[in-house]
DNA sequence: AATCACCATTTTGTGTACAATTCGTTGGTT
DNA sequence: AACCAACGAATTGTACACAAAATGGTGATT
């Protein structure tokens, strides 16, 4: 490689549009960019230091994912679920996830809920010293490890798509509820889970979604747009 | 305008993105565009009459539903979904749908149950004299139907990309179940409907899909691709 | 005869240039 | 003072041109 070669980004090699797809919902999962923000396409093409080629079809998938509204003419923006579709979200996670979980506790081996426990472990890590950031992505992701396991990837990529949007929706209504009562509504889950309770393991997991959705409040003022640079980089 | 315009394709107003992704998926849902067709963007291009930067869009929409697989370096191909994938898709459909059904009789009104009916008509029709595309077509959009009905969004969305999965399914996986199969299993789910029994209702959706399933046969060789062109326009 | 290396052709990947649209502003009019 | 029209700046939409990579075929070598 030649010595002249970065007049943009000091990074390295040239991300390709996978990877700044992925950057950028990671950054909306993360609350580094809150719903509303406008995502210009030069603004991103510069921050990554590719051309809007690559930005703008990044832009169409987040779409397809619907973290990101296109709006023609007027560009990207990060999405500002409705109360609607925030109930749907959670319907939608309460129906899939039951199933999951029962599938969960039939393929499960203990290897895996002991695995599942070290998770629980991170998460009160996290909570005790970490931050929101990871917190909030330690408790999403204890749901998206059982279904891993649970062995049906179709089921699995359709909840990392509702698990994300979910992280859109408790930021745009703020959650009351603290780190704290997720953590412990996922002890009780694993409680279940090593008595192999089927029953109270999915009884639990309905619950569990449903307090989620309860502590959302709703607002009317949508929260200012993010510094794009700083979230992204 | 000027006089001098078209020098590509006769048709009208050049189609947007949408329209383009619209277009190809329907295609691959009537199994016009068999598994595994190469879809080259500049033949796309040419014949839908836009740039290859429409297509290229339209492609990466359809890799998201699942629909194509995208090589890099290699091109575009209209998605081969393994045997695994398959049985995961029924199963996702049978969580989905069931609770679609369920919900569907809590809210349909008599009206919505008569367009139900009304539906189940044209499936007989479609049978007794129609294209093989149109029976697929009107057998699938049944289970839309009830999911538009259930007022989720979010899962009629889902459920949508499911059966447009399960179409390439049936197709790679050569169904051996006769249409008129599927639509005596439709009459009794309506039958269970009109008498508002849910457990019934959701046990024959159930094994509805199931059944559909089981008339899949495993296949090695996989289909010739199909002409673009005659498919496509 | 089979295999491998090399070259030509085709196709994808990416950037850039230009057209079209939108938004904010300025200036004028009622 | 409020409203409307027209202009200008900025951003998105689209096409095109070039670079990079892969495929297929040709011919030489084992």
């Amino acid at each position: 490689m030649s010595a002249v070669s970065s007049l943009r980004a000091p990074a390295a090699a040239a991300l390709d549009t996978e990877a700044i797809h992925t950057r950028i919902a990671e950054a909306i999962a993360a609350h580094r960019l809150p719903p509303g923000t406008k995502l210009g396409e030069e603004a991103l093409g510069e921050i990554f230091g590719v051309s809007r080629t690559k930005i703008r079809q990044a832009l169409f998938q987040l779409a397809g994912d619907k973290l990101v509204t296109l709006i023609p003419g007027r560009g990207a923006f990060v999405a500002q679920p409705s109360v609607r579709e925030a109930h749907e979200v959670f319907e939608a996670r309460r129906v899939i996830e039951a199933a999951i979980m029962a599938r969960y506790l039939e393929v499960a081996t203990d290897a895996d809920i002991n695995a599942l426990a070290d998770h629980i472990t991170l998460e009160e890590q996290a909570i005790a010293g970490g931050s929101a950031q990871s917190r909030n992505h330690l408790l999403g992701d204890f749901h998206e490890v059982i279904a891993r396991i649970a062995g049906n990837g179709v089921m699995s990529e359709i909840l990392s798509e509702l698990v994300a949007r979910t992280s859109l929706i408790t930021l745009f209504y703020q959650n009351t509820r603290g780190a704290a009562d997720s953590l412990d509504e996922h002890r009780q889950l694993l409680e279940a889970i090593r008595k192999r309770d089927a029953d109270a393991a999915v009884r639990l997991m309905h619950q569990h979604l449903s307090n989620v959705e309860r502590g959302l409040v709703l607002r009317e003022e949508t929260p200012a747009g993010a510094d794009l640079r700083s979230a992204l980089t």
